[in-house]
DNA sequence: TACCCGTGGTGATATATGTCACCACTTGCT
DNA sequence: AGCAAGTGGTGACATATATCACCACGGGTA
């Protein structure tokens, strides 16, 4: 049994008779930072929600990876959805950033669900309409724009998603998510540095 | 009133309570090839089901252009389901490729039949994950491949849509919708040729 | 016929990005 | 102190793609 605070806190937008029914059939989970959680191929029996934390979502072709999107407190991963629902293989992996605390749904109870309680129906559309945006703009990002400005977007994006004022990040990892090399990113963050965009001290990274 | 049986026929997977909706409340047109039925920005009142034809939707950055996805008979735009039930501006536009009829349905009727007919919602749920996949294989073909293995499965799929066993297609169009130049465009379908992936004769392109 | 226009072909060159090799600096550990 | 490992910096070079300029061919049509 889930408390129904914890629940009405990180599921707003559902209804008591649902919140009932997560309390008595799903379980919370806490993970630490850096674990896989999905991996490719993998068959999901459980949907996970984020309720504190951060996810990391990739996709991968041999050594190289791309970073898709984050998912935040109050959001669900879509693949595990659909990996769930239509019992397929997920196509992409998932990294938790932080430390995060997961709610675990079998994924039998969600067709009954999506029927029974509209809200929840509805609260899957919002996520499916989420994710469609975020990979929009990725391949936007993608195909029109050079890595100066993709690295520019990215970082931008990672101090709004991780919050505080500066990120603490290796030149490795940006490179890792972006899907390019380590001495590209330097020397990309080197030139960004020279056109006063941002700053590099100690290993942090500040947008100006 | 639309007739049953057309309706029957573009949608094997609902039941005869929500063909009836459809046939009281939408409408069936027909579309010439190579008309914009929808362009960014634009707010939706009806959301089109391809019943014949094929329409191909894009993302657009000034001058340049990128193919997302095709859709195909039996499937929907998920770009205007979104406008549609949320009232947000359209982020694609989508042209006719072929002579098309559609059915349209107006949008407010989306949020009553998804609650009242599952069919009717999982359909959607089916094709979100369609498109899902879709702008995953795209993102992978762009971050992952070299152009000319692009262009190569560009034209698999473009022969796999239309049907028959070549294609008559300008370079120039390849080129818009791959995100690139002619002259690249005609570069990597020489080398493709040498290659013996493909051959050109009088404007056509066929697979090998 | 003479011209226009769409189409494909191609060299030259520019730019962006990827790769390799190596170095300097720091940090933590023994 | 001495070493290993991680990190960022950088030159040299390879490759992929973009851009510019131009040309040849063929079909329509004034």
């Amino acid at each position: 049994m889930i408390e129904l605070d914890l629940l009405r806190k990180g599921f707003p937008s559902l209804d008591g008779e649902v919140l009932a029914e997560f309390s008595k059939n799903a379980v919370v989970k806490e993970i630490a930072p850096g674990v896989e959680i999905m991996r490719e191929g993998q068959h999901v029996k459980m949907v996970p929600f984020v309720l504190e934390g951060l996810v990391k979502v990739f996709s991968r072709h041999e050594d190289k990876e791309l970073l898709l999107y984050y998912i935040r407190p109050r959001e669900s991963c879509i693949m595990s959805f659909i990996a769930g629902l239509k019992d397929q293989p997920s196509k992409i992996f998932a990294i938790t950033e932080e430390k995060s605390t997961l709610v675990l749904v079998p994924s039998h109870f969600l067709e009954k669900w999506m029927k029974d309680f509209p809200r929840f129906n509805m609260m899957f559309y919002d996520l499916y309409n989420l994710r469609y945006a975020d990979m929009l703009d990725t391949i936007h990002h993608l195909v029109f724009e050079k890595l100066d400005q993709r690295i520019l977007e990215y970082l931008k994006m990672k101090l709004s998603v991780m919050g505080g004022s500066s990120l603490d990040i290796r030149h490795r990892e940006i490179a890792g998510e972006m899907g390019t090399s380590r001495e590209v990113v330097t020397r990309v963050l080197r030139k960004l540095e020279k056109e006063n965009k941002i700053s590099q001290q100690a290993g942090k990274i500040k947008l100006l």
